[in-house]
DNA sequence: TGCGGGGATCATAAGTGATG
DNA sequence: CATCACTTATGATCCCCGCA
């Protein structure tokens, strides 16, 4: 289609493009992407994604997340559709993470294997540094769906796409989200200043990943957060043999990001402002 | 090697919103 | 209200993988 290359492999009957900056396939990729069961952006297909490719807004999936409704207006779209756009656009960045991999367009992985790899490797680091090896372990996946996703996130581009998504707000939801977490059931106490949270932000934090936060330390608390220049509750706490951990420590035990967890904070404020 | 089924692609029809 | 431009839904078809 391109005018590049073309190559034959074995005994398939599809010529397909192997240059990598093929244009017409970076097209398609997007397309599929952005379509039902993937990202779903209600509001803009074929047509739309095709100009905006051309114009060169969008060069990649991830550039639609930083679209604004001033180049989808110059891109030819009605102003009333071009902010209807705009909003599912925001949308659409929070995606189950099966829908997510199936967004990546990996040669042999649908809905189905998606779902496979969705369950097993998390997040989605966990995924990229897989070997092959570990997706061979699964049953549905062969030899030859093993080695296409392998290869697939052994090409640098690829990689940095996923990061280029994920940096213009793409929100990856895990399968165990919502349903259990490090902290759900915790009794947790906070002493000392933290760096990221102020004390309200850190409870309702608690609070939405399904821990509670107790004022006092008690054997009945599970583990005692330690910011700077911690209070009478740090020594209570080493007396009684608890279990102390930096701000740092409880990030990662959440299995969330810096950004994710602020998002958290943000979403739970929000809520509260309605009332 | 054959079977069952997922994955990819295509065709067609129906739905939606903007516009004059 | 009719038309246009696109999107969306559905089904058919074929390729080819996983597995017995």
């Amino acid at each position: 289609v391109c005018g590049g290359k073309v190559e034959k492999i074995g005994d398939e009957v599809a010529y397909r493009c192997i240059n990598a900056s093929c244009k017409a396939q970076a097209l398609e990729r997007i397309k599929y992407a952005i379509s039902k069961g993937k990202f779903d952006i209600a509001g803009i297909g074929d047509e739309i994604v095709e100009k905006l490719f051309n114009l060169g807004y969008v060069k990649d999936i991830a550039d639609i997340f930083s679209l604004d409704a001033r180049k989808l207006f110059l891109a030819g779209v009605g102003e009333k559709n071009a902010l209807k756009i705009y909003e599912s656009i925001q949308k659409s960045k929070v995606i189950d993470y099966d829908k997510f991999i199936t967004a990546l367009g990996i040669r042999y992985v649908g809905e189905q294997t998606a779902k496979l790899l969705a369950n097993k490797f998390i997040p989605i680091d966990r995924l990229i540094e897989a070997r092959l090896e570990e997706f061979l372990e699964i049953k549905g996946i062969g030899d030859v769906v093993a080695n296409s996703i392998y290869k697939f996130f052994r090409d640098e581009n690829n990689v940095k796409l996923i990061r280029k998504m994920l940096e213009n707000g793409v929100k990856i939801i895990y399968p165990t989200e919502g349903k259990e977490s490090p902290i759900s059931g915790k009794i947790i106490v906070v002493t000392g200043t933290l760096k990221n949270f102020s004390r309200q932000d850190i409870i309702n934090l608690i609070t939405k990943l399904g821990g509670k936060v107790s004022e006092s330390v008690s054997s009945k608390v599970d583990f005692i957060i330690v910011g700077e220049s911690p209070g009478s509750k740090y020594k209570k706490a080493q007396e009684l043999g608890i279990k102390t951990i930096s701000e740092e420590e409880f990030i990662s035990l959440t299995g969330k990001t810096l950004t994710e967890l602020i998002d958290i904070i943000k979403k739970k404020n929000d809520e509260l402002k309605l009332f």
